[in-house]
DNA sequence: AACGGTACCAACCGCCGCTGC
DNA sequence: AGCAGCGGCGGTTGGTACCGT
C-alpha cells in the first residue's frame, strides 16, 4: 500500500446522511472555532466529510436562525415575484428571505412550481408562464394573505440595502404584514357596476386594469383588503383591493394575449369554457386546494 | 397488509469565479 | 501569467414518508 492509499484509508470519507453525532460534532466545532475555512474545518473537527459537505450540513440544516417548513404565502409571493425577475438565482433569492435557504426554495420550485409548468407542457422560464403564475397562483396567494391577515401574523420584513439597491422596497413602518411586489406584477380586475355579470369578475384582457407599481408593500389589512403602499415616496400611496371580487371559478385565460416570446405550446389556449370543461387541468395542473383553497 | 406511485427534501456533483502564490 | 485550492452556486439524485388502490 503506498502512501496516497493509506492516506485515502486513514481519511476515509463519510457519504450519504449525516447522524446525531456528526451534527454534535460539527456545532460544536463552530461554536468554538466559527464557519468558513471548510476544509481545515473538515479535517480539524475529526469529521470523515468533506469541507463542502460540512458547508452544505451547517448552511442547509444546523445553523441556528434557519427556518423550517411550509412557506407562508407571503413567502411564496416573493419567491414567484422574486424568480420572474432573476430566473434560478437561488442564493440571490434566498437573501431576501430571511432564514430561507436556496436549497429550500430550490426544492420548492422544483416540487410545486416547476411541476405545473411540466403538467401544462410550457417551459417554466418562459414568460407565458410567469404570466400564468401572476394570473392564477398570484391572486390565491393573495387571498390567503388576506384570510390569514392578523396583527400578530407573520411578516416578511427584509431590510437590507440590497433589497433597496434592487428597487424593492424595505417595509412600511406602520405596516403589521409586509411584502414587497415588484414592478412587472399586474392584474385586471372589472368594475362590477359596470359588468353586473359575475363570470368576468376578474379577466385578463378587459376592464380597469390594476398594476403594481414599482416600490410597492402589501400588506392586508383587518378589513379584508389587500393594500400596496408605495413606499418609494416620501408619503404613501396605497392602493386597495378588495379580495373579494377576485373570483377564480370564472377566470378567463387567454394565453394568446400573454405574448408571443415563447409559442412552444400552441396548443395551449385556455378560455372560460375550456377551465370549466377541462377534467384533467382542473384536477391535476391547477387544483392545489392545500395552496389556494379554491373557492367553495 | 402489501404494493406501487408520488412528493418531499437532504445531500452530492460538477462547474465557475475568486484569491493567493 | 499560470496554476492550485477553495468556496459558492445551480442542477441532480437518492432515500424516505405518505397516500391511494
Amino acid at each position: 500500500m503506498d502512501s496516497s492509499c493509506s492516506e485515502n484509508y486513514m481519511y476515509e470519507l463519510r457519504r450519504g446522511q449525516w447522524t446525531l453525532e456528526e451534527d454534535n460534532l460539527l456545532i460544536n466545532y463552530i461554536t468554538r472555532h466559527g464557519e468558513g475555512r471548510w476544509n481545515a474545518l473538515a479535517k480539524s473537527s475529526g469529521l470523515k466529510r468533506t469541507g463542502k459537505s460540512c458547508r452544505l450540513r451547517w448552511l442547509n440544516y444546523l445553523k441556528p436562525d434557519i427556518k423550517r417548513g411550509n412557506l407562508t404565502p407571503q413567502e411564496q409571493i416573493l419567491i414567484l415575484e422574486l424568480h420572474s425577475k432573476w430566473g434560478n438565482r437561488w442564493s440571490k433569492i434566498a437573501r431576501h428571505l430571511p432564514s430561507r435557504t436556496d436549497n429550500e426554495i430550490k426544492n420548492y420550485w422544483r416540487t410545486k412550481v416547476h411541476k405545473q409548468a411540466c403538467h401544462l407542457k410550457i417551459d417554466s422560464n418562459s414568460k407565458r408562464f410567469v404570466e400564468t403564475l401572476r394570473r392564477f397562483w398570484m391572486p390565491r396567494l393573495l387571498e390567503q394573505v388576506e384570510q390569514n391577515s392578523s396583527p400578530s401574523s407573520s411578516s416578511i420584513c427584509t431590510s437590507t440595502s440590497e433589497i433597496d439597491q434592487n428597487n424593492l422596497s424595505t417595509s412600511s413602518p406602520q405596516t403589521e404584514q409586509t411584502l414587497m411586489v415588484s414592478s412587472v406584477t399586474s392584474y385586471s380586475l372589472s368594475n362590477k357596476t359596470e359588468n353586473p355579470n359575475p363570470s368576468s369578475s376578474i379577466c385578463s384582457s378587459d376592464s380597469t386594469a390594476m398594476v403594481f407599481p414599482e416600490h410597492l408593500n402589501l400588506q392586508s389589512n383587518p378589513n379584508g383588503e389587500i393594500a400596496y403602499y408605495d413606499s418609494s415616496r416620501q408619503y404613501n400611496d396605497c392602493y386597495h383591493v378588495n379580495m373579494s371580487e377576485f373570483d377564480m371559478d370564472f377566470i378567463h385565460l387567454d394565453m394568446q394575449a400573454v405574448g408571443p416570446d415563447d409559442m412552444s405550446a400552441p396548443e395551449f389556449q385556455l378560455t372560460e369554457v375550456d377551465w370549466m370543461k377541462d377534467d384533467e387541468l382542473a384536477s391535476t395542473s391547477w387544483n392545489m386546494d392545500e395552496l389556494w383553497h379554491f373557492r367553495k
